[in-house]
DNA sequence: CCAAAAGTGTTTGTGGTACACCCATGT
DNA sequence: ACATGGGTGTACCACAAACACTTTTGG
């Protein structure tokens, strides 16, 4: 890595440095994303993900933990499921300034309305499906981070991000029926979670009904492991995301 | 995202933004990195992945792939592979100022020997197993890298990028078992580039002498397809890399 | 009794692994 | 003849898809 002579701090026109939040979470059985309504422009009134500057001591991590907190309203946001999903630098993409964004996918089992961020603007969660467009290069850092949480399903155990601490098989299937949009064999889906070990746990006696209606379901924890062996494949897809 | 007051530009201490480069070849079945020897303090006489800041008007990528064809001296760069890995942002990770950097990992096939960069540094490639420890934190990187490169391998067609454009089915194979370090069986490891379409596609009536040894080997060329159905999944892992 | 949801069992097919074997070339 | 690397065939085993069936609850 080469300086600039004599490390002149602002030798160049000086770069913004945000991050962006994709948050997902599940609500009545459909995705939702976390928005804030622009009150200024550009894109005034427009939808976009919630963000905010990269503080000089932070570090891209904890600025996107400190944005995820105070926008969801969340008190402990500490045990949540937060991971980069990628850097967006093109020239142009804000019209104000150079600004180098670094955007995070979040997953919240159950959250609370959001607060209002310190702008007037509001905050709310919408539906994935009727969430475009979205302001600045927003559509794409989405686009990408539903693509990120998608496969990451496959072979990670994210899914139970998406869960409360204790939670039946249906609903975790549910929630792969969810972001995938595809349906899974109930007996199938079944027997390959029970069958990776540290997948899920039981929680021995305990049982929940499921809406009055039907068989009450045994309980389950997340597991110990984060990687799943064997993965976890969708079904029928010709080509993967990259 | 929210802006400063009065959209003042130098309202924060600036961050630098940059790219480091985690260049891969393969040389004498060995992987191979480039990398460039430090001629300034901090970490002078270090070796360190090679970098450089993001000018004014490009985006990350276009920054890295102009950093690719400098280090490399390669004349024609286009058709590289390069893909962006993540953004380390610690605080602390350049002691002289705040640098935001997008790591990038590129695949270069057959390199010539290396250009020394503009400062009075030299770079050259270092086998993979040698190359720590490194300055700055590049030593995270370069392992974040190989793990990228690593998986990728699984599910895209990423190794036709190490070979030459005409390539035998035993050189697509030492790649794999380079890079993973593990030995593969030949004839499933045939079976399974031939038997997803649009992987490889053969030279018709081509052959290559391997070495003078043994029989003349057919030549391929890499597919349209760069997502691969099914995975080719490396033996015998237990808990794959997040 | 019926509907709904959980849970079990069984059959069938596909695909991966391991290994034996043949082919073509240089020394 | 033999060593070396390319290429083919095959038997076995595991696992996943598909679907029938049983169990337990509320209405």
């Amino acid at each position: 890595m080469t300086m600039p002579t004599g490390y002149d701090k602002y030798a160049f026109e000086p770069f913004a440095v945000t991050v962006d939040l994709a948050v997902f979470t599940l609500r009545a059985g459909a995705l939702h994303v976390l928005l804030v309504e622009r009150g200024q422009e550009p894109y005034a009134g427009h939808w976009a993900l919630p963000g905010g500057f990269v503080l000089p001591t932070e570090s891209a991590e904890t600025a996107a933990r400190r944005e995820l907190a105070e926008e969801t309203g969340l008190s402990d946001v500490g045990g949540l499921h937060l991971e980069q999903l990628r850097t967006y630098s093109e020239p142009g993409r804000d019209p104000r300034m150079r600004v180098v964004s670094v955007a995070f996918t979040a997953l919240v089992p159950d959250p609370p309305e959001p607060h209002a961020g310190s702008d007037a603007a509001q905050a709310r969660w919408l539906p994935y499906d009727t969430a475009k467009p979205l302001a600045f290069d927003h559509d794409r850092i989405l686009a990408d981070a539903h693509d990120r949480v998608g496969a990451r399903l496959e072979y990670t155990c994210l899914a139970t991000a998406f869960c409360p601490p204790e939670f039946t098989l249906g609903e975790l299937q549910r929630v792969y029926e969810t972001v995938w949009g595809t349906a899974l064999d109930r007996p199938n889906f079944r027997r390959k979670v029970l069958a990776t070990p540290g997948f899920v746990e039981p929680v021995p006696g305990a049982a929940r009904l499921t809406g009055g209606r039907g068989k009450p379901a045994a309980l389950y924890r997340a597991g110990a492991v984060t990687t799943l062996h064997p993965p976890l494949l969708r079904p029928s897809r010709e080509g993967r995301p990259a």
